[in-house]
DNA sequence: CGCAGAAACGAACGTTCGTGCTATATACCT
DNA sequence: AGGTATATAGCACGAACGTTCGTTTCTGCG
């Protein structure tokens, strides 16, 4: 298959540009069920049907490599539930909306291994270096995300101007770090629900009326 | 296996257990900080001055390694955290003493990487085999504490019969995990404030009114 | 003391890891 | 089409891993 003849479309890479997605994308899935440290290259190459060689050169350390997959598992991210939460006005809905497709994201198994940054953090969080400083960024721009989220909701008049915004954002959060611990210790699936239950019940409880309009009445997913 | 003649005295124990032991206690902290795989049996050896061989013979494989020491680790929890608890009187203060207790273990660093069942439980969610399996036991041991002690503030009259003991235990062992995930992560210690703030103001909420006269008025930790 | 059994050692094994080096094949531009 | 840059393969390395084995040292009971 021949490529056109004058100008690369800006999206059509080099052939090399390709072959490293793909690496990446195989090693996003291995490392969100192995580790980021279980995610070998020779593995690695196994799977891609190369040799270890060839594709260690599309990186120049292992380091490298797993900081290049912590980044494409952030792409992914984005992807799948930032981008999508973003659709929906902000406010208390967004702000529901965020916390509600985290956990489909982890439910319907976009990873392997459940939440690739709750894996890789509980790995890497005694381990300095670019790893870590790399999902402690990331993690720490979704903390802030939820962080808005609230302050959003609050000029929005739909949630009591009293509430610490990062008080919520860290509740919020170890419900969604609680129930991918269950679902991927005991295959719980009820633990989706459960923190769903607790999030929303939180809401509606510092919720105005107005706000209380937007919420779900009830839970899809029960 | 033949029994001695004379009764050796219950403390007087054999060497090979003594430094079993010893391998355990070492292990156990080197677990809690770089994982049960990164624990490995020549940086073991090195840390306690043994010959790898010396050190493997206590225990048949690698395996049987990791499991001892997670059982090693449970016995610290039980005598760290478990056993306080129990002085206090069942009911919602047990209930909060528990969650309490659980935040200073990790605050105050029994374990050099923070809750090493949490750790633990991340690295081994996705690999069956006997280590996960203890792994899972204990922390179900744990979850079910918990609820317990629910039950029993409930049945004590000092909280809300409504409540479904199981979502609380889920609540409140999700605010713990994510303070425990801040703290290693961030190095943020405020996380602690923040997870006891959260399980207080639920447990208050809740309470009944002589339940109420049981929870502390303010955090000692603020 | 003497001696059996337990405990610890040292060396080696077969693998697998990450990482170089060198050569060849492929893709891209003119 | 041709020529060059780039992408991939092959091979080898040193280190570390878990594990085995035969030997040596220690320990505690009779």
């Amino acid at each position: 298959m021949k490529q056109k003849a004058n100008r690369p479309i800006a999206g059509a890479r080099a052939k090399g540009e390709r072959t490293r997605q793909a690496i990446l994308e195989s090693a996003v899935h291995i490392a969100s069920a192995e580790g980021l440290e279980g995610l070998t290259i020779g593995r690695l190459a196994t799977e891609l049907d190369m040799s270890k060689s060839g594709l260690f050169a599309h990186f120049g350390s292992k380091e490298e490599l797993q900081v290049a997959t912590v980044e494409a598992a952030r792409a992914v991210f984005i992807r799948e539930v930032i981008r999508p939460a973003l659709k929906v006005e902000a406010g208390i809905s967004r702000l529901w909306t965020l916390c509600d497709i985290w956990l489909s994201y982890v439910e319907s198994g976009v990873f392997r291994g459940g939440c690739f940054f709750a894996a890789a953090a509980s790995e890497f969080d005694s381990r300095p270096g670019a790893v870590r400083d790399s999902i402690a960024e990331i993690m720490k721009e979704w903390l802030a995300g939820l962080s808005r989220a609230v302050v959003e909701a609050q000029q929005a008049g739909q949630l009591d101007k009293a509430l610490d915004p990062t008080q919520l954002a860290f509740e919020f959060n170890s419900l969604e770090l609680g129930a991918n611990w269950a679902f991927k210790l005991y295959a719980d699936a009820q633990a989706f629900v459960r923190a769903r239950l607790a999030i929303l019940e939180r809401l509606r409880r510092h919720a105005t009326p107005a706000g209380a309009l937007l919420l779900p009445v009830k839970l899809r997913s029960l």
